[in-house]
DNA sequence: CTCGATTCTAACAAATTGTAACAAGCGCAT
DNA sequence: ATGCGCTTGTTACAATTTGTTAGAATCGAG
């Protein structure tokens, strides 16, 4: 069970450095950018849970910012703002943000909000071990796949490892280097091709479409996303 | 696809008419009650979706109340009390709740953030994934470009970051440093000729006639436009 | 019309990802 | 022990995506 991780963008090193103790006191793993271009560029290789952007961004529109975030990342994201009309705290909102902090905030709110954000998004601290998504129904403690049809296919383990990964973060960029720890993983290069093959295994089982995969998609210099609707238990 | 149902739990009258109202009008289902022990009766019939909850009640505790609903029922909670102290805000937050909004409130951001909160809890939010524009219809989420007659083609990541720049604003002039913003690119001079190509590639497969393009224009020294009658969801 | 600046796009190249085929390792029944 | 079958990583090569280059096409000022 690894730390959540939470992203800081905003311009104030002050304000960066009273959200990344605060923060880390918490007992959440946190990364901090100081202009949104290093933080896009961060995202490539990171996926956070929690994302605080400030709205006002030296190199950058930060609610088009936002915008994309919410839906690209499945990442929850909080804006954190000196704009406190009613109107920007609403078209923040509409954009997709899920939650609006106003300027000058106290850590101690922010970190509480930090955690509402996680509880809701939180894969599921499930004892189950059955999954169902699109006509598939996953059954991790037996390691076999079920069809709509009824027709079972038996995975492996090391398929059962990124599938349940898959499964549990519907929806939302998987770097290449997150998969990669999850699946424990040596650092080593040649495990990059490992994983292309266990992924292509699985999807050949999913029964995907080489050319134009339904399920699992992949970002290319980025990593993948699994695109169903998941629904445990 | 029923209406989302929000509940609103407060002793004044005056508010819980200006919830339902607001909320009404914004195309929720509305119940509302004045005392937590009518509000319980309620829930054994009916499920949120969200349950917007007063903590000065008269005949009980709200703050329990918030705890046992936030673990008990799967419904988001958003408290909204004349409370204003962060420390009420953590631990209504720590207990359970989803938001926490102060007294006195605006409609539309109560809105808002029940809006933000169905968002997370929406099992599919293919909403803000699918476009249409002149006869198109683009689905981000899987990365698919249907013609009108019912064929597709598939866009890559990259040609898609162009297209929904382009869907997010249409008929209006894009900048060549404002694309190049959005696209992450790096300030480096030769990824003006990327951004070309991504916009060729983009075009062929909408396919444009390059001597006419209809949907994407050039406005030479300037940046892009793109003409098309744009509806999401 | 001519010229320089700008944009277009075909063709190439580099990086990244997909997958068939092979090989090593393991468990298990013979 | 031997051999079979299964899992899994490795290798090698194919395919895809993306950026780069270069020359053609286009634009607008003078």
């Amino acid at each position: 069970m690894t730390k959540p991780l939470v992203t800081i963008l905003d311009d104030e090193r002050a304000i960066r450095e009273m959200l990344t103790d605060a923060l880390e006191e918490a007992g959440f793993e946190t990364m901090s950018f100081g202009r949104a271009t290093e933080f896009e560029a961060a995202l490539k290789t990171a996926a956070p849970d929690v994302c605080l952007v400030d709205l006002s961004l030296p190199d950058k529109d930060g609610l088009t910012l936002v915008h994309r975030l919410a839906l690209e990342q499945g990442a929850s994201v909080i804006i954190i703002s000196g704009r406190a009309q009613v109107q920007d705290r609403v078209t923040g909102l509409e954009l997709g943000a899920d939650d609006y902090i106003i300027k000058p905030f106290e850590p101690a709110e922010v970190v509480a909000r930090v955690r509402a954000r996680l509880r809701k998004a939180a894969p599921a601290p499930q004892s189950t071990e059955t999954a169902r998504f699109n006509g598939w129904t996953a059954h991790f403690d037996r390691y076999l796949l079920v069809d709509e049809t009824g027709s079972e296919t038996t995975f492996s383990h090391a398929e059962g490892e990124v599938l349940r990964l898959f499964l549990e973060r519907p929806k939302r960029l998987i770097s290449r280097a997150n998969m990669q720890e999850s699946l424990g993983g040596a650092a080593g290069e040649s495990f990059d091709r490992a994983m292309d093959v266990r992924i292509s295994r699985l999807r050949t089982k999913l029964g995907e479409d080489p050319k134009n995969p339904r399920l699992i998609k992949t970002i290319y210099g980025a990593g993948y996303i699994f695109l169903g609707d998941v629904s445990w238990g």
